[in-house]
DNA sequence: TAATAAATTGAGAGCGCTCTCAAAACCTCA
DNA sequence: TGAGGTTTTGAGAGCGCTCTCAATTTATTA
C-alpha cells in the first residue's frame, strides 16, 4: 500500500502542506525543512499519487500522443520508432509521462473523447494526421494545448515540422545537376502535409530548370514499400533516367522493382529519395536521401507542448526543423 | 471547462449516485432512470473525469507498457511496431489507454518509482527484458498486476510467449530435412530469453540428427541487421551450407553479407529465419521464416492482464502462442 | 527592547468521483 | 389495507493531493 503525503508529513515531523511544498519546489521552505523531509522521501521511495494531484492540480504531467492508424506505413516505416523514442525520451527528461494513441477507425467516437475529456492529459502531440483529421478540429475547438508533428496548411496552430518541401527541392536539385533531364517523382499520400510539400519541392525545382510537369512522370504512393514498388513499375514505361522518391521506404520498393526488371542503379536509373531511416546506407545500391531529424522532432515537439502548458502564451510556435542531402551511390554521383 | 457527474445528474433529475451507477453498468438502475441519464450523457458527450475515478475507486483503466531501449533493435526491427499496435489494439478494444515507457539507462531511478508507485497503472506489461532485469523483480515484488511478453525462466509469473523454441526447432529441422549437414546459427542475444530459447530450439534438432554442436557454426547477434552481417561474415570461413538466423532482420544483414561475398542464396548458402515480418517476402531471396503472431502477442497480453486486475485470481496465467513455417525461396525448397 | 516586516508553517476546503448505508418507493400476498 | 420484502435512490464520507489564508516563527529596524 503505497504511503501518502500524511505519512510522509508525520514521519518527518510537519505539515502536509510543507511535504507538498517540498515535493512542488516551493520556494518557501526553510531548507533545514526542505532537506529534512527530503530525506525521508528518498528513504521512503516516494512517489506521489498522479490521480490525486491531477484532481487537486488540474495538471498530470502526462502528454498524449496520437498516431493516426490510418496511416499504412506504421508498422515497416522506421520514422514512427523514432518519432515515438523521440517523445518518450524527451517526455522522461522533462518528468512527463506518455499516453500512446494508435487511432483506429472507431477514432472520433471514444477514442477522441477520451483523449479531450478523461480530463488526464496536459497535453497532445498529433502526428501523421491527413488534411482534414477531426481530431485536429476537435482539438483546436476543445481549450486543450496541443502541438502539430507536421504543419498544418491553414489553422492557426503551433507545430514542428521538416522543411519538407525544401529537402524535396534539394533532392530533386541534385538529380538535375547530375545532368538527368526527366526527372520522375513518387509522392507520398497526397492527403497528408508531407506527401504535399514533398511535391512542392519536386516541382520547384522543375520550375528552377524550366522544366514542365509531365503527369506521367509523378506517380502517387502512400509511404510503404509496396507502394514504391507499384509506383516505379508505373513510371518505368515512361522512361525517366531519375527518380526522386519521396521516402526511403518507397525506394526501397522501388530498387526491387527495377530490379526486378534487371535495370541498374544509378547507371540506368538515378533515385533520390527522403528521410535516411536507419538502413538508407544498406541497401543496394545505399540511398542518396534527405537526412531529416525524426527523434529531435519528437522532442521538440514536447519541448514546445509543455511550455504552452506551463504558460498558455499567446503566439503560436511554428519550428521547422533543417534536412541534410546525404549523398550515397544510388544517385550515381560520390559527392555534389 | 468539462461537466462534472454532479451537472449529469441535476440535467437528467436524479442524484449523482445514481448517474455514477449508470456509467458502471450497476444493474441497480431502474431501465427508465437508466435511459435518461445515458441520452444526457450522450448528448453533453460526458467523459468521467479519470483522474477523480481513479482516487476514488483505485482504478483507472490504464495500462503501462515497458519496453527497456537496451534493446537496440527497437528502432528498426517491426517487432516493435506489431506489439505496440496489438497492445493499442486490444486496449482500445476493452476501454483501456495505455501509458507507453521507452525505458532508459536511468532506469530504475525515476520511471520505474513512477511505474510502481504513482498508482496511475492498474497493471503493467513489460516487454523484451533482459533476463534478470531489475523492473521483473521489482514489479514481483511490489503487489502490482503484471504480464511479461516473454517468458521467465524461474520467476512464478503471469506471461504470454510465442513458442520460440519449437520454431527454431522446426526452422532448423527444415534445413535438416533438405540434406544440409552442416547447419549454422546466428543467435539473438543470448541475455535475452527469446534469443536463448530459439537457440535452445536450434541444439534441439542438432540432437534429433545425432549432430554435436560446433562453437564455430554458432555466432551470436543482437537482433540488429547490422549484427546479422557481422555474424555471417564470422561464420563463413567455417563453411556451413545452412543457416538458422534467429530473426529475420539478422537475415537481412546475413544476406546482405552474402551478395558482397559474392555467394548465391539458397544455392551457396540455404537460410531460414525467424519473425516473418512485414517484408520477409520482399527480400532477395524471400526468407523462409518462422511466422510468429507478434500483434497477438500484444492483445493476449493485455486480456491476461486485464483479466488478473479484474479479478486478482490465484493462479498464474501462461500463454504460449503457436507458430508456422513459412517456405519461401532462402531455404531452396519451394515445398517441404 | 518593542514594534514591524518577512519568512515559514499548518489548518482546512475542495478537486470529481465511488461506494456504503439508510431512506424512499414500489411489490407481493395475506 | 397493511406487513414484510425487494428494488431503487440519495446523502455523505473519503480517496490523496494542492492551494489559499491565517497563524506562527524569525529577522529587521527604530
Amino acid at each position: 500500500m503505497p504511503l501518502t503525503l500524511e505519512d510522509i508529513a508525520s514521519l518527518s515531523g510537519v505539515s502536509r502542506a510543507t511535504v507538498s511544498r517540498v515535493i512542488n519546489d516551493d520556494p518557501n521552505v526553510k531548507p533545514r525543512t526542505r532537506e529534512k523531509v527530503m530525506e525521508v522521501i528518498k528513504q521512503i521511495n516516494f512517489q506521489p499519487n498522479i490521480a490525486a494531484r491531477s484532481l487537486a492540480a488540474g495538471r498530470t504531467n502526462i502528454i498524449g500522443l496520437v498516431i493516426p492508424a490510418g496511416v499504412s506505413a506504421l508498422f515497416t516505416d522506421p520514422y514512427f520508432p523514432l518519432l515515438i523514442q523521440g517523445v518518450s525520451s524527451a517526455c522522461n527528461a522533462r518528468d512527463f509521462s506518455v499516453m500512446l494513441w494508435l487511432a483506429e477507425p472507431e477514432y472520433e467516437r471514444r477514442t477522441m473523447r477520451q483523449i479531450l475529456h478523461s480530463g488526464i492529459l496536459d497535453g497532445v502531440i498529433v502526428s501523421s494526421m491527413l488534411l482534414d483529421d477531426p481530431i485536429v478540429q476537435a482539438l483546436y475547438d476543445s481549450k486543450k494545448p496541443f502541438v502539430l508533428i507536421g504543419r498544418h496548411p491553414y489553422l492557426d496552430v503551433n507545430y514542428v515540422d521538416v522543411d519538407n518541401a525544401t529537402g524535396a527541392y534539394e533532392a530533386t536539385r541534385h538529380l538535375f545537376r547530375l545532368g538527368h533531364q526527366q526527372v520522375a517523382t513518387i509522392t507520398g499520400p497526397l492527403n497528408m502535409i508531407a506527401g504535399q510539400d514533398r511535391l512542392d519541392g519536386y516541382h520547384r525545382a522543375l520550375q528552377e530548370q524550366g522544366i514542365a510537369p509531365h503527369p506521367e512522370l509523378i506517380a502517387e504512393g502512400d509511404f510503404t514499400e509496396a507502394s514504391g514498388y507499384k509506383a516505379m513499375r508505373q513510371l518505368m514505361p515512361h522512361r525517366p533516367t531519375a527518380v526522386f522518391i519521396a521516402t526511403d521506404m518507397m525506394a526501397e520498393g522501388a530498387l526491387r522493382a527495377l530490379r526486378e526488371a534487371g535495370m541498374r542503379v544509378p547507371q540506368d536509373m538515378a533515385i533520390a529519395s527522403y528521410d535516411d531511416m536507419p538502413n538508407a546506407s544498406r541497401t543496394s545500391p545505399p540511398l542518396t536521401t534527405i537526412r531529416q531529424p525524426s527523434q529531435q522532432l519528437g522532442a521538440h515537439a514536447v519541448d514546445t507542448l509543455i511550455e504552452i502548458v506551463q504558460k498558455p502564451g499567446a503566439h503560436k510556435r511554428r519550428i521547422i526543423l533543417p534536412v541534410e542531402l546525404i549523398v550515397r551511390q544510388s544517385c550515381g554521383a560520390s559527392c555534389l
